[in-house]
DNA sequence: AGAGTTTAGTTGATGAATCAACGTTCTGCC
DNA sequence: GGCAGAACGTTGATTCATCAACTAAACTCT
């Protein structure tokens, strides 16, 4: 018997929550639009090439990337369709399972994640890392990195 | 201090952001799942009942809501229209503003409010708090209350 | 009062991601 | 060998959000 109409969803301290989406939200708004504007590619295609380039043969499967991206397969399918379109990437086959085909970064692609690399890495300074001391960052890091889908990633299988 | 890498994007501490990022996606995803599968409610959706919920007289210009859900005008529009058309919702014009339309909260909207909120807040407990003490929890909100866009008031409570 | 500007909201076309269904290829097991 | 079932990738249909263009109403300024 309240005397107010309510939700009954008071009283929970959400304010970590809050911070955390209304943040992200801005913040990659804001980090999209420069890497779009500034090397004509969203931040999906950077991470994208970013995962290709770390590979000692700067290749991966579809699936493999859709795993790293959190994308449906579907998804990499359409993304790495663009990418080939301009010659970022190119689709290779694999010669012991023709099931899979290999995205493989191309020279354009890696030199193009080079010059990107450097304004997507200044933006994440000027717009998350910036407002934090050295210590606070790797406080984040370890918090953060406690949440699901984050860096334990591994904690569920074996490779 | 220079790597001897190949694309130039090393030696950055990046944890704290990627932690941020993966951890987000993650989370949003399950919670919207869920939020979708028992109340057959996006996320979005629930953001909109919330923020009226939340106003003395229950309802928000359009433009309002584009504001504090970061979408544009038009996708309120469209969110709301769909809000409509199951009576969670209904358009009320302003008397004395012929321009601006309030999206109201139904009884209907405020009672599926009420049901989803209880599943909302339990995910993101589950997802989210339940990773940290409450000290760590206070931290976090210290820290992300810095970021761009987490700049507002703080309480999520509906009265 | 009337022209120009700003603000609110909607609409059409587009892009990104999803799911479900499919064809192909590989693997395990009899 | 051969078949059932899983895994890989693509495609079609749909959803959701965006941008740009538009209508209508309100403000400004002379």
């Amino acid at each position: 018997m309240s005397t107010k109409q309510t939700t009954g969803l008071e009283g929970v301290d959400l304010a970590a929550w809050r911070g955390f989406l209304l943040s992200h939200a801005a913040i990659t708004r804001e980090l999209d639009a420069d890497l779009v504007a500034r090397h004509g590619l969203t931040s999906r295609d950077y991470e994208v090439l970013l995962f290709l380039a770390q590979e000692p043969d700067r290749r991966l499967a579809m699936s493999e990337l859709a795993k790293r991206t959190m994308l449906t397969r579907s998804g990499v399918t359409r993304l790495v369709d663009g990418l080939c379109r301009v010659d970022l990437v190119e689709r290779v086959s694999c010669p012991s399972d023709a099931r899979v085909s290999y995205a493989q970064l191309t020279d354009a692609g890696h030199q193009r994640l080079r010059e990107a690399g450097r304004t997507h890495i200044d933006g994440i300074r000027a717009a998350f890392l910036s407002h934090f001391s050295e210590d606070e960052v790797s406080q984040l890091a370890d918090l953060l990195g406690r949440l699901p889908g984050a860096a334990g990633e591994g904690s569920c299988s074996v490779e």
